[in-house]
DNA sequence: CTGACTGCAAACGTTTTGCACGGTA
DNA sequence: TACCGTGCAAAACGTTTGCAGTCAG
């Protein structure tokens, strides 16, 4: 288990209790949406408010330490930053999976077909996951 | 140049000036957002609302004739739907190119490596195009 | 002790909805 | 003519902001 107060100040966050919690439960969801992260932390923190939830996801966004996924039609995750990384997300139940995908030949498609310099990449599938295929 | 009123009845939507002119626009410009899309019409029809946008785009999404593309800290764009392609986006001066990319070798990797049934695929570079680079 | 964080309430921008009117088929 | 689409206004959302009080460093 990661020791979300070391991880905190390693990124020049103030480490509080509610930080703490969000930074718990991304760790222990992998991914979360604003709402489910608001609804988790209520459980803990009765009193804590919307406001605190998105002023710290932009605060560890900026800080590079959170990655925003965008889902369609759903609202977007988040997940702490680590290794590129493709995602698979379930239309039945709405799953999302982890997948690590040989992505460098789509960069070099893109560098040898184009003039375009990329830089990040997204890559999402939807479909299926194993429980609702 | 796409015979637009054809179009839309070819996808049962009923043929109104304003539905040409959304279409006419998403082809001339390829990706357009609401925003967008809305204030080029008004040129046309001074009078239109923005709630006809959205019922019409959400019209033409149902139908599968428009595709919603996200970008990463922006507004999704619509596209008319067509066969399987990824997106550049310029970080500088947000042009969103087209590129045709082999995915085949994605779809394949994740069938092997896990038990998810991928049924569609988004693939977004963001960098900077040959202008901005 | 100081500046940053929290929670509340209000403001904001975007999208959706209901309704009366008008246009398409 | 019957139904669907349009435009308007209001409502509903999701997100951001300002502020007063509190807490971490």
């Amino acid at each position: 288990m990661v020791d979300c107060s070391q991880v905190l100040k390693e990124y020049n966050l103030k480490v509080t209790p509610q930080r703490i919690a969000i930074v718990e439960e991304i760790c222990l969801k992998g991914h979360i949406n604003i709402d489910d992260l608001f609804h988790s932390l209520k459980l803990k923190f009765p009193s804590i408010s919307l406001a605190t939830i998105y002023k710290n996801i932009h605060a560890m966004l900026d800080k590079l330490f959170l990655s925003e996924v965008q889902i369609p039609n759903a609202k977007s995750v988040y997940e702490l930053t680590r290794e590129l990384h493709s995602h698979l997300i379930c239309k039945k139940c709405n799953k999302i999976e982890d997948i690590q995908l040989d992505t460098a030949c789509l960069v070099s498609e893109v560098t040898s077909k184009s003039s375009f310099k990329p830089e990040e990449l997204s890559v999402v599938f939807t479909g299926f996951c194993k429980e609702c295929r």
